[in-house]
DNA sequence: ACAATAGTGTCTGTTAGACACTATGCC
DNA sequence: GGCATAGTGTCTAACAGACACTATTGT
């Protein structure tokens, strides 16, 4: 009765970017049964004697598995029951992490990650498919009224290129004068000294970055862009 | 490596209810080591044999421990590290949980049950006192577009009590013809035929119930209530 | 000059809140 | 009738979206 039943006990990253104006998730090969061979979120067992929290244990796969340091991560929601595993009883803590899409080249390029659309996913294992669908569902959710989207974009990026980013997410077109009336609200970002996109037939753009106190976590409004999705 | 660790792996549950107009949480005497005596938060192990996912194990504590039996519940979500049980490194999946104040009435009188304002809330063992406020947190936010706090009533009840269960969850006064609109356009209540407040000094309210459809789930809204907070 | 996109000023329809009014019970 | 609270009509201020205009680059 006093004894911790034999539960096993991991930590899932469903690593998202933006790429052709659409969610990717990154995946990674299984080396081990069960399901060895297949593509699968990044994952694994919790270390009891280095993790000091589950953040931790999250941040550690990625680091290990696809190379990625210090992304945007949140907790996404907990998965466990006796079906998801064909080991058994287990539990899956599951992360949400965001990253610019030129961060997951190299790790792409040596054949560590694959990176697939969210929509048309078949044949993940276990039930990454359903985490994946709820990792998704939050981005969308709270692209609607925080400044999340903006962690999909590199260090440096124009109002437009941002309007585009929170479009794909949202997969609706945004007005012009409330976006910026809105990220003018949301109030995280800077403009970058004498930062102009050049080299293209127009006016250029101004650049900006990410506030220092708004990088790795959210800038939240009270009312969001009025989508009526 | 591929051993899983020696993680012990509970849930916890927030059972939250509203008495005088604040916020209040169930607890229960801790019957064993660590913290022995101490007022804790309904939880305990996960029964691999039982349990048929971790709602059930949530639902199964409330059942055993409070005679709760079909509440609102949702995962709230996932605290985890090796500080927060004097035993090592613990998972504890938290569920937030609301009941009408008469629901509790029961276990209270049989001194199974304590009820806690959730403000000056101390000397809550563990991390159980950040779970709490996680809690609250959340329900404050999830009340101001949503029919939540609906769920702190009983069965049937008129909108001006809705009301004021509202205001006393997100702690400022609502302005009627608003709230009533927001009432509306989320749709999840349907008036009881004939049923009216009576014994009253006044015209008699009439009385409402949440339609089936919204018994354990949530209707929710684009905008909500305008609130500043 | 022209093409193309960045950025802004302004108008209008929608929505939320204030206020006041009517409705209906008990005494 | 008077009191108290339920429930509604309506005005106004705030806000979001549409539109059009100006700004600034490369060619």
């Amino acid at each position: 009765m006093s004894r911790p039943p034999p539960i096993v006990c991991t930590v899932d990253v469903v690593l998202l970017t933006l790429r052709d104006d659409a969610l990717h998730v990154a995946l990674l090969e299984r080396d081990r049964d069960p399901f060895k061979g297949a593509l699968a979120l990044p994952g694994g067992y919790i270390h009891a004697q280095e993790d000091r929290s589950a953040v931790d244990a999250a941040l550690r796969m990625l680091r290990e598995k696809t190379g990625v340091a210090g992304p945007y991560l949140e907790q996404l929601a907990t998965f466990a029951g006796p079906e998801r595993d064909p080991r058994g009883w287990s539990v899956s803590i599951a992360y949400v992490a965001l990253v610019a899409a030129a961060s997951l080249r190299p790790a792409e390029d040596d054949g560590r990650i694959a990176v697939r659309p969210v929509q048309r996913l078949a044949g993940l294992p276990f039930d990454h498919k359903s985490i994946v669908d709820a990792a998704v569902a939050r981005v969308r959710s709270k692209s609607q009224y925080s400044s999340l989207p903006a962690h999909l974009c590199g260090d440096a990026f124009t109002l437009p290129q941002l309007q585009a980013v929170y479009e794909a997410v949202l997969g609706e077109p945004i007005n012009k004068v409330s976006f910026r009336r809105k990220v003018q609200e949301l109030g995280m970002l800077e403009p970058i000294e004498g930062g102009l996109e050049v080299g293209r037939a127009n006016r250029p753009a101004q650049l900006y970055r990410l506030r220092r106190a708004f990088r790795r976590s959210l800038s939240v409004l009270e009312r969001g862009l009025g989508s009526r999705g």
